[in-house]
DNA sequence: TAAATGACGCATG
DNA sequence: TCATGCGCCATTT
């Protein structure tokens, strides 16, 4: 089980922090990494409980397509901070980017 | 208990 | 790159 009391939170906050600076990472990498392949919607339940932690880089953490959190502004501002390329619709330069293992 | 929801992923067009 | 549709699964209603 995955739930977000489980270890699967701590996994998921232990991955995230070790994201090279200047390197983003999916939610679908994050969820197999965790060893819960199909659970990508969950990584982004326990992200956006990160908000609330606090401590960790959540920002660097983008969809597949490289496309930012809904509703979430401060993320793109974030990730140039950190020399993050973003494209002119706003996706994340993956082919640059993308946390390679 | 069942149906709806979502910071997702992948396949098509 | 964008738009749809389908599959996935824990959480919420």
């Amino acid at each position: 089980m995955a739930t977000l009391n489980d270890e699967f939170l701590y996994q998921v906050f232990a991955i995230v922090e070790e994201i090279p600076l200047g390197t983003v990472a999916t939610y679908g990498q994050i969820a197999r990494l965790s060893g819960h392949d199909k659970n990508a919607r969950l990584v982004g339940k326990a992200l956006s409980l990160s908000e609330y932690f606090g401590k960790y880089p959540c920002h660097r953490v983008v969809s597949s397509q490289g496309r930012c959190a809904p509703g979430w502004f401060e993320q793109k501002d974030l990730l140039t901070q950190e020399g993050i390329t973003f494209k002119e619709n706003g996706c994340v330069d993956l082919k640059k980017h993308q946390w390679k293992m």
